[in-house]
DNA sequence: TATAAATGACTGACCAGTCAGTCAGTCAGT
DNA sequence: ACTGACTGACTGACTGGTCAGTCATTTATA
């Protein structure tokens, strides 16, 4: 044992330097109060947990890399979230949550469900297969098996609120004779579509491209043509 | 070193007692020849792979329980698959390669599309929904993105052959218009809601149960349901 | 200066994959 | 028919590596 400079050197191979460190954190470190600074943070993580358990799945990704896509060290993910599990789950209630409203509103204006139908699939194209939510839905099929909580969360907060705004939506066009009573009981015939296209797009889309907006036309062509029986 | 009884007696403290062992095994361990043994042993493993890995997912099952649940020493595993990976490709692979024959046999038979439908709903309920084949689906939906190989294999060996099959049947159908051309270019449109049905059992079955013959039914009555427009 | 925020080395648990050792079954030689 | 050497299927303790979560220490802010 050489004593050398440092008289108790036992574990002291700590800090960088600290311009390396300040230099490093992304944006949302520098700015404002540290109310403002801890929301960017938080938001940051956020981000970078889309990334890596998108990519990943939930097992597989490691917290380690999270944070340092996230600019940040391990131990802030806790200062931000309980555990592993909780960020996973916030991350899914962040992403879907703010649908059910956009979704509801839709059936507020009582338009003709043809035009409706229009409105909905581009809905879906650019606010969720075009965007992340596409991967968070996919996360929530992958993982929600084993997240029951998570399962019933998004069932009740949001799974169970679209469809009842999609039956309202229905009912009414239904006393109209615009659809068939069968999509009243079973609305998740319309959503099917965009379910596959979800799947597809994370699976086989390089084997075999998918024209989603094509597909999504041609399925409400084929459920709203008219009918020669009532 | 002492010769004495065993030669190299560095480290024996293993084998509980033959009788116990040899009253644990499950079936096919005792059966005839070497052969027959080793294929129960295998089927063993594969099925407990399947419980363990439909229950848990590819990363949070531990082979320790594969082969406790397979009446097997971990070891014995790796006599049969390569690694845990290999276990997981061969399940799916095993599982799902025999799909494809029946539904193409279902093709020769040059039906009117509306018993045809009849029929392939009646296939799917019974040979996949009801079955273990829907947690096989279910694998390969969530796992897929993190193995390209098996989602290629999975694509080039049972999703195209299928999706061709349908499209030779539905573009003999839509020549004597019974079908949309819609339908040929979208064979996805009619296998949506099967979808829809495996991933809902997984999830949501148990706050709103789904009725998935019923819905298959409407869907098929919805799409073959006579039109005005040709 | 006092307080809060952030860091990252460390710990304990966990687990895929290995391999030295064991044993049931086989069969050539008697 | 019996024996004992041989074979290879099977075992499970062990290793090496990984990673979630902790906490003593350092840095930034009020």
């Amino acid at each position: 044992m050489k004593p050398d400079k440092t008289p108790a050197a036992k574990k002291q191979p700590r800090r960088k330097s600290a311009a390396a460190r300040a230099s490093r954190a992304g944006p949302g470190a520098r700015g404002g109060g540290r109310k403002a600074r801890s929301a960017g943070r938080r938001e940051a993580i956020l981000a970078a947990a889309l990334e890596e358990f998108s990519a990943r799945g939930f097992e597989a990704t490691r917290l380690d890399d999270v944070a340092k896509r996230a600019g940040v060290a391990k131990g802030t993910i806790y200062l931000y979230f309980r555990d592993k599990e909780s960020l996973f789950q916030e991350l899914i209630r962040a992403m879907l949550t703010p649908l059910v409203g956009t979704i509801e509103a839709m059936g507020a204006a009582d338009l003709p469900v043809a035009a409706l139908a229009e409105r909905i699939v581009d809905l879906f194209v650019r606010e969720i297969f075009e965007t992340r939510r596409a991967d968070v839905i996919r996360l929530m099929i992958s993982e929600g098996r084993r997240f029951p909580k998570l399962a019933e969360f998004y069932y009740r907060e949001v799974l169970s609120r679209i469809i009842a705004a999609m039956r309202a939506i229905l009912r009414r066009a239904a006393a109209r004779g615009e659809v068939p009573q069968a999509l009243v009981d079973f609305p998740q015939l319309i959503a099917a579509p965009g379910l596959v296209a979800i799947v597809w797009g994370g699976l086989f889309e390089r084997y075999e491209p998918l024209d989603v907006r094509k597909m999504m036309r041609a399925h409400i062509d084929l459920l709203f043509a008219p009918r020669r029986a009532a």
